[in-house]
RNA sequence: GGCCCCUUCGUCUAGUGGUUAGGACAUUAGGUUUUCAUCCUAAAAACAGGGAUUCGAUUCCCCUAGGGGCUACCA
C-alpha cells in the first residue's frame, strides 16, 4: 500500500468548530497510526466568508491541542507559475499548511483542461437568471437544477463573449445517465442516480475555484490516499468521482464521518452554546480531555472494551476507521465536564497551578509581572512573586499550589478556580445563618468559635498544619464534649464563608495562624452584631 | 419536495440468530467518624413500530415512522 497521506481541510471562516476538531483528530490518528502524513490545507476559496486572522487562529489552536502536522510547500509543478504555499507561523520553523488562494493558477489550469476534455463548459448565465430559474423550478415542485442553457454554446459564441469580457463560470458537464457507486470505508456501498446530479460550478467568475474542483485537484496533487471528512460531503461524491475519472487520476479511499449534533438532534451550531474550540479553551478545558472526549463521539475500540480514558498514544494504537459509527452523535457537555474533571484531578499539581494562573489574574485576585505562562514551568515562574490585589500581600508560586491543591478535586474546568478559591485572597462575608450547623443557637456558635479561637491561639505557629491541628482540635472537642459538627462547621464557615469548601484544618494551614484567628474573630463579631 | 445517510438506557456506546442486553456520564439511595467534592456500593433506565425468514430474532430482509445531511458562482 502507498504511504498513507491524509489531510484536514478547514475553511478560515472564524474559528475551529468542535466537529472540525474531531475530523482533524481522526485524520491525525489515522496518519500517525500508519506512520503516514497529516497535512493541513486551508480552503479559503470563498472570499465572502473569509475572515482575516482565522487561519492563524486555527493553526494556533491546533498547536494548543497538540495535533502536529506534516509537510510544507514541497510539491513540484514546474509548469505552473504560482505560490505553492506561504509561511504562516515562521517561528514554528516546521511545516506550513497549504493555502488554496495561493494556488489559483493550478485550479485554472485544470479547469481549462476539463473544458478541453469536454467534461466542463463555460457558462455565462447571470446570477439573476439562475435565481429566477430556481424560483420557477421550486414553484413547480421540480428539483432546482441548472437547465443547461450554456452547455452547447459554439466555440464562436464562447470566444465572442469572452472577448466582450462577459463574466463566466466553468460548469461540470456531468453525464446524465447511469449511476455512480462509492464504496465508503464507513458506510459501505452508496449509489447515486446520475440523472439527478446538478451541473455544479467548478470555477467561479471571481477567478476562484469552488470546493469541488479545488478539493479534487489538491487531493490528487498532494497524493492524498484517504479522504476522511464529514458526512455533509457524501452527496457530492458523484461530482468528485467523475472528476477523478475524467482526469484519469487514481481514486483515494473515502470515509464519511457522522455529524456532531446538538441536544435537540439538529446540527451542532452556535445557537446551542459554544462550539468553537477556543471557547472550550477559554473555559479551561484541557486538550487531553477534549481529545479523549471527541474521539469517543462516534468511535470506540469495540470488542467489549470498557476503557473510557485514553491517552493520545493509546488512541493512536487502538483507533480504526472500521469502528467509526454511522449515526450522528450528540455532543454531551456533562460527560465532557466529567472527563475534564478527571484530567484535572490527575494533573501534576504545579502544572495545574500554572494553568490556573491566568484565571486568577484575569479575575483580579492576583497580579504578576509575568504574563507568559508557557510550558515547561520555568524557574521564572517558580521564583515569581504574586501580589494579592485585595490585601497587597505578596505570595509565591508554592503558596498558590497549596490553594490549587485544596480545590483540585472540586474543579471541572480551570475557569472555576477563581470562584472556588477567592476566599483565600479576600476575607469572606458571612451569609446570615450560615455559621451555624443544623439547629445551633447563636450563643452556641459564638461559644464554639470562642473555644476554637482560644485554643488555636495557644498552638505554635510552626505546628499550624492540617495534621497537627486536626489531632489537637478533635482531642479537645472530645474532651469538652462539644460535638464535631457543632464545632467544625462553624470553624469551616468562619474561615471560608462558604456552604461548601475544603475542610477547616486544610484551610487553616494555608491561611496561617494570624489570618485564621482574624477570621474567627470576624465571624464572632458578625454574630454578635446580629444579636445586639 | 427530490436524493442520500442513520435509528440499543436521557446521553456516549458494547454486544449476539438463543445474553439476567454490558460499560461510562447524568439521575436516585447509601457509605467513606463536619459541608462540598473525591472515592466506594447499590438502584432505576434501552433494542422506534409493523411485517417476512427462522424452532427462535435486538441481531438477517422488507415496509413505515422519526432524525440528519445535501439540494449556492458556501465550504
Amino acid at each position: 500500500m502507498d504511504k498513507v497521506r491524509v489531510r484536514f481541510a478547514p475553511s478560515p471562516t472564524g474559528y475551529l468548530h468542535i466537529g472540525g476538531l474531531r475530523t482533524a483528530l481522526y485524520n491525525w490518528l489515522f496518519a500517525r497510526q500508519n506512520k503516514g502524513m497529516f497535512i493541513i490545507r486551508i480552503e479559503d476559496t470563498d472570499r465572502k466568508r473569509f475572515v482575516p486572522g482565522a487561519t492563524e487562529k486555527l493553526i494556533e489552536i491546533l498547536d494548543w491541542i497538540g495535533l502536529d502536522y506534516d509537510e510544507g510547500p514541497y510539491l513540484k509543478m514546474s509548469n505552473v507559475k504560482c505560490q505553492m504555499s506561504k509561511p504562516i507561523i515562521q517561528e514554528r520553523g516546521k511545516y506550513r499548511p497549504y493555502i488554496q488562494s495561493k494556488r489559483l493558477a493550478i485550479y485554472q489550469k485544470y479547469a481549462q483542461e476539463l473544458v478541453k476534455k469536454g467534461a466542463a463548459y463555460y457558462c455565462f448565465c447571470s446570477p439573476e437568471r439562475l435565481e429566477k430559474l430556481r424560483q420557477v423550478q421550486i414553484a413547480n415542485k421540480l428539483p432546482p437544477k441548472y437547465d443547461g442553457l450554456c452547455r452547447n454554446l459554439s466555440q464562436k459564441e464562447i470566444n465572442d463573449k469572452l472577448k466582450k469580457n462577459f463574466l463566466f463560470v466553468i460548469r461540470l458537464k456531468f453525464p446524465q445517465t447511469g449511476t455512480t457507486v462509492l464504496n465508503d470505508l464507513i458506510r459501505g456501498k452508496v449509489a447515486f442516480n446520475n440523472s439527478l446530479q446538478d451541473e455544479a460550478v467548478l470555477f467561479k467568475s471571481d477567478g476562484y475555484p469552488t470546493y469541488h474542483l479545488a478539493n479534487v485537484v489538491d487531493d490528487y496533487l498532494m497524493k492524498i490516499t484517504h479522504i476522511i471528512r464529514g458526512e455533509e460531503w457524501l452527496s457530492s461524491i458523484p461530482k468528485h468521482l467523475f472528476l477523478y475519472q475524467v482526469l484519469g487520476w487514481p481514486v483515494p479511499k473515502f470515509a464519511h464521518l457522522p455529524l456532531l449534533l446538538s441536544k435537540d438532534r439538529s446540527k451542532l451550531s452556535k445557537r446551542h452554546g459554544d462550539i468553537a474550540v477556543e471557547d472550550f479553551r477559554a473555559k479551561g478545558y484541557l486538550p487531553a480531555a477534549l481529545l479523549n472526549f471527541s474521539t469517543l463521539l462516534g468511535w470506540n475500540p469495540g470488542k467489549g472494551e470498557e476503557q473510557e480514558i485514553f491517552t493520545l498514544k493509546e488512541l493512536v494504537q487502538t483507533f480504526s476507521l472500521e469502528k467509526i459509527h454511522k449515526a450522528g452523535a450528540i455532543f454531551d457537555l456533562e460527560k465532557l465536564d466529567w472527563l475534564n474533571g478527571w484530567y484535572i484531578r490527575h494533573k501534576n499539581l504545579s502544572d495545574l497551578t500554572k494553568l490556573c494562573l491566568p484565571y486568577l489574574i484575569r479575575t483580579g485576585l492576583i497580579k504578576s509581572k509575568i504574563s507568559n505562562f508557557q510550558f515547561p514551568i520555568s524557574k521564572q515562574i517558580l521564583n515569581a512573586k504574586f501580589q494579592i490585589i485585595q490585601t497587597g500581600e505578596v505570595v509565591n508560586f508554592k503558596w498558590l499550589t497549596k490553594i490549587v491543591a485544596l480545590e483540585q478535586e472540586r474543579m471541572k474546568k480551570l475557569s472555576e478556580i477563581a470562584e472556588l478559591t477567592k476566599f483565600f485572597f479576600k476575607e469572606p462575608n458571612y451569609e446570615r445563618g450560615l455559621l451555624g450547623w443544623k439547629k445551633m443557637t447563636r450563643e452556641q456558635i459564638v461559644d464554639n468559635l470562642q473555644f476554637l479561637k482560644k485554643n488555636l491561639f495557644k498552638i505554635n505557629k510552626n505546628n499550624f498544619n492540617k495534621k497537627y491541628l486536626e489531632k489537637k482540635i478533635l482531642e479537645l472537642i472530645k474532651k469538652n464534649n462539644l460535638g464535631i459538627g457543632e464545632t467544625l462547621w462553624p470553624m469551616r464557615v468562619a474561615l471560608s464563608g462558604r456552604v461548601a469548601s475544603p475542610g477547616p484544618f486544610e484551610i487553616a494551614e494555608v491561611l496561617g495562624k494570624d489570618k485564621t484567628l482574624v477570621r474567627l474573630n470576624q465571624a464572632i463579631k458578625t454574630i454578635c452584631l446580629i444579636l445586639s
